[in-house]
DNA sequence: CCGCGGGCCTGCGCGC
DNA sequence: TGCGCGCAGGCCCGCG
């Protein structure tokens, strides 16, 4: 499901739930997703305290008691359910792992493609593991800025979508949020990441701000009750401008042009080649 | 070093 | 109804 909006609202449903728990069970139902499990998955957790849960890019990280951190990444198709105290689990056919608390509630790890990665870290080496040591600033925060985004984009003979779709130049971004953010920017993604000029790249920061926190905050609205986590609902509440609009008006103010889609690196775009120039 | 394409998986919707 | 195809929100890796 995810991208950085849809990973973030996963991550407050869960944090309730989570922080502060002690793990009774920690359950795999297989041997792994992308990677094998941690042979001692269930030694390690159970009995452990969660502390807090932080997101670091599309990644959750599940900082526990005993110098334990788990990372958790949805991959594609990743969700997550949360069954509260007294309700019944619905496992289904991937249902690859669970965590049931001490207070009784029960949380379900579900990945049909099984793209997502469970696996474990120590507390101090979080950031150096090697799934997070190379993801760039955190697009919500302060290390995030015009000075690091033109530099990324500098001298990129590569697309700019291609550009922004790389981690290690900004961190969250996927393939829905990179055409609308495009599309917002009136940036063409055909274009080279170096010929974006730094006056369209300033506009790109509080763009890519403006996008995500938006998504982020209608995933959040739609999430009245956050037993029910599941990062689909942004995507089912949010409207797009561009993404999965081939051949709709587009609705840029004064455009009369209607919404291509295209390939880019195996992958498709959607933009409007009238107001994204 | 960079940029691209392949691969990992299952499920869904479409045209025939 | 069934079958094959193309498609899907991510990311690592190997190749040129």
């Amino acid at each position: 499901m995810p991208e950085l909006p849809e990973v973030e609202t996963v991550r407050c449903g869960l944090a309730p739930v989570l922080e502060g728990a002690v793990i009774k069970k920690a359950i795999t139902r297989r041997a792994g997703l992308r990677f094998p499990f941690p042979v001692d998955f269930s030694e390690r957790l159970e009995g452990n305290r969660v502390i807090r849960l932080r997101r670091r890019s599309k990644y959750i990280l599940m900082e526990c008691a005993d110098d334990l951190v788990v990372i958790l990444h949805l991959g594609m198709s990743g969700r997550i359910t949360i069954y509260k105290d007294g309700e019944t689990a619905e496992i289904g056919k991937h249902g690859h792992v669970s965590l049931i608390t001490e207070r009784g509630d029960h949380v379900v790890y579900t990945d049909p493609r099984r793209f997502g990665i469970i696996t474990f870290t120590d507390t101090k080496n979080a950031e150096n593991h090697s799934l997070l040591k190379n993801i760039g600033p955190e697009p919500l925060g302060n290390s995030f800025n015009s000075r690091v985004l033109e530099a990324g984009l500098t001298g990129k003979k590569s697309s700019v979508k291609a550009a922004l779709l790389d981690q290690r130049l900004v961190a969250g971004l996927g393939n829905i949020y990179v055409c609308e953010v495009l599309w917002r920017a009136g940036i063409n993604p055909k274009r080279t990441g170096g010929s974006v000029k730094s006056n369209q790249t300033a506009k790109l920061v509080p763009i890519i701000r403006d996008v995500l926190s938006e998504a982020i905050v209608a995933g959040g609205s739609t999430l009245k009750d956050y037993a029910r986590v599941d990062g689909e609902l942004g995507y089912f509440q949010h409207r797009f401008n561009v993404y999965g609009r081939e051949g709709e008006p587009c609705s840029g103010a004064g455009c009369d042009g209607s919404i291509n889609r295209i390939v880019q690196s195996g992958r498709s775009t959607f933009f409007c080649p009238k107001c994204q120039r």
